[in-house]
DNA sequence: TATGAATGAGTATTCATTCAT
DNA sequence: GATGAATGAATACTCATTCAT
C-alpha cells in the first residue's frame, strides 16, 4: 500500500513476479498476483510496464542478462580447457541457483503467453553458443578434445547439460539441489573424457 | 448437442483435449474449449471426469502410455546394442511426433495445475529408465560400450535426448522437425562413438 | 439475483438495455450495468448473448422491427396521400415514443461502439425509403403533390422529419413531448401544401 | 515532456481534444488520450481545466463560437433572400466541415457526458435562430416567401438542414461528402422554391 | 507549470463449477 | 446422459483523479 522504494520500482516488481513464477508456475503469474505481492494496486504495475506482455519481456531480459553474467566468469580461464570447464560450470550453477529463469528461457516455448517471439531468446542465445563452440575449437585445437567438429561437439554438450537440468525440474527423478549438482559434474567429467583424444 | 458415441466418451474427450493441448497450449485447455471441441456442453464433461484435474491426469496417463508404445519396438533388437539404438530411436520419434506430450511429461513441472504431484510421473518414468540402464549394462557386457557404470551412462544419454528435445522445442535454435531430426541423430552418433571402448 | 422470467431472457435483457440506454445515455449502457438493472449477474447474461456487440446489434435489430411495426400502419390508408400522411405519422409517433431506438438509429454513427457498421442499418432503411419513395410518387401520379420528383420530395420530407426530432431530442429548443408533436404537425401540413400543385 | 507553448496551452489542448474527438468517436476521449496527444502528462491537463467535464464545456464553447463564424457570412448578403441563401449555405458548410461540432450540438443530447445541460446550448443557440427567423420574416415581407408565418417556416427550414446532415452522418444513406452537399443544395432549391408566393 | 506514483472504481470477458430439470 | 441457467472469482486493462514533489 505504500510507495515502492525509491528509484527500485521495475526491479522490485520483477523479483517478485520472478519469484511467483517459480513458485506458483507461470500460469499463475498474473498482474494481480503480482501487484498483491509487491504489496501495491495492480494499478500501480502499469506505471512502470506499458502491459503484462511488456513485463513478461523485461523479465526475460532480465534472465539473459543474469545468464550472461554467469556465463561470463569463464573468461578468466588460462587454458581452453580451463575456460570449456568454467563455462560449464556457470551454465550448471545458472540453472541451478535461477531455475525460474532456466525454465522461462530453455524449457517451454509457452510458459508465458508474451514470450512466443523466440527472436529475443535466439537473439542472445547465439552469441552464448558462438562463445562455446569457439571454446570447443580451442580445445580441439590444443588437443583436449578429439576432432569431431566443434560445433556438433557444443551442441552435444549444450544438450546434455539442458537436458539433465530439464530431468531434475521436471521431477524425473527426485533429486535434490546438491545431487542434481553432483550428477551433472559427474555425466559432464565423463563426457569430456570420451570425448577426449 | 448430440450425444457422444456409446462408451467412447472418455476417448473422444481425451482426444480432443490433447489436440487443442497440442495447437494452443496448456493454458488454453479449458474445460469450456474441450466442450465446444467435442461438441457438447461443459456439463457433459462432468459425467465422464470428475473435475477438470482429473481430466488433467487421465491426460498424462495416456501420453504415458503412448510412450511406452514408442519405446517397446525396441524389444525386437536382435543385440543390446541394437536395443539401445531402438530406444534411441523410440525416444525421439515420441519426442518429435508427439511434442505436447513430451512438454508435459518432460520439459515442465508446471506447465498443468493439476499436475504438480510427479509421484505418477516417477512411477512410469522408473521402469522405463531401467530399460534403459539395463540396456546400457549389456552393451557394456557385450563390449560395445566402455565401461564407466551403467547408470551414468544411460543417465547421460537420457539427459542428451532430452535437452536436444528441449532446445528443438523451445526455440532456441530455428531447427524444422527435419534437421532436429538430423541433429539429434548426428549428436547420438557420435556420442555412442565416444563411449565406445 | 433469482432466475430470469421463463423464456423471455432474451426480451427482459434487451428491454433493460434500452431502457438503460434512454435513461443513462450510451455510453453508459455496460454489461454491469444492466445485469443489475435485470437483477442478474453480469456473467449470466453471456448465456443470452455472445458478447457485448452481440447485445448491441439485437438491440438495434429490435429497434428496426418497431419501426417497420409503425411505418405498417399506413398500409391501411384509402389513397395515396392517405398513405403518406399515415406514414409520416408513423415516423413521428415511432421517433417520439421510442426515442432511444430513434437516436440509436438515426442520429449518430457512433453511439455504440459495435454499430459502426451501418450496413445493417442500410439494408432495413432502403426498403423503408424505398415505401416513402412510392408513396410520393403515387402522390404526384393523383395530383396531390407537384412533379419535382418523387425521390428528392422523399427526401426533403425525410430530412425535415429526422430533422425535427433531432431538435427536439438534442435540447437545442425545449419542447415538450406534446409540443414537439404539434409542431412537427404543423410544419409538416405547411410543407405537404407547399409542395401541392 | 516539453512544456506546451507560452500562454497558449488552453488552445493547443482543445484543439486536440477535437481532433481526437472527430477521430475517435466522443467515447474515446480520455484525458489520457489528450494528454499522450499533446505530448504531456495526464496532469498536467489539470492547470488548465478544472475537470474533464469543464473541458468538454470548453469544447463546447469553441464549437459555438466556429458556428458562428460560418453563420456570420451571410451578413454580406445585399437582400433579405441573399442573406436567407448565404445562412442555409453557411449552416451547410459547418455540418459538413465540422460534422464532430455538428453532432456535439445538435445530434445527441448524450454524446458527452458533461453535456447534458443542455442550458449553454439553447443560450446560442436561440440568437442564431432569432436570426432566421429575421431572415425569413424579411424574405416574406420583400415577397420572396409565402406568408405562412416567419417563426414555423424558419423552423422547417432548420429542420431540414438538421434532418440531411443526420442522415448522412449516421450513415443512413452512403453519400460521399460531396454528394451530401449537393443533395442539401438540391433539396433547399425545391423548397424554397415551393415556398415562393 | 508540470511530473511521477498510486488509487479505486469500472470495463468486457473467461473459467470451473453447482443445481434443477 | 445431457442441458440451461446462473454464480463467484479471476483475468488484463482504462479511466479520472489526488497528492507530494
Amino acid at each position: 500500500m505504500g510507495r515502492i522504494a525509491e528509484g527500485e520500482a521495475r526491479t522490485v516488481i520483477l523479483a517478485h513476479a520472478r519469484e511467483l513464477f517459480v513458485q506458483e508456475g507461470a500460469q499463475n503469474v498474473s498482474l494481480r498476483r503480482i501487484a498483491k505481492a509487491v504489496g501495491v494496486t495492480p494499478m500501480a504495475l502499469y506505471r512502470h510496464f506499458e502491459s503484462k506482455e511488456d513485463l513478461q519481456v523485461q523479465l526475460l531480459r532480465d534472465g539473459f542478462r543474469t545468464f550472461d553474467d554467469y556465463l561470463a566468469r569463464s573468461e578468466s580461464g588460462a587454458s581452453a580447457e580451463e575456460r570449456l570447464l568454467l563455462l560449464v560450470d556457470g551454465f550448471r550453477d545458472f540453472a541451478l541457483d535461477e531455475p525460474a529463469y532456466f525454465e522461462l528461457m530453455f524449457l517451454s516455448s509457452q510458459t508465458l503467453d508474451g514470450l512466443r517471439d523466440r527472436r529475443e531468446v535466439r537473439k542472445v542465445a547465439r552469441p552464448t553458443f558462438r562463445r562455446l563452440v569457439d571454446c570447443v575449437a580451442a580445445c580441439i585445437a590444443s588437443g583436449s578434445l578429439v576432432d569431431r567438429g566443434a560445433e556438433p561437439i557444443a551442441l552435444t554438450l549444450l544438450a546434455q547439460a539442458t537436458g539433465l537440468v530439464a530431468l531434475h525440474r521436471s521431477g524425473t527423478f527426485r533429486w535434490s539441489k546438491a545431487e542434481a549438482r553432483s550428477r551433472f559434474d559427474a555425466s559432464f567429467a565423463a563426457t569430456l573424457d570420451a570425448y577426449r583424444p
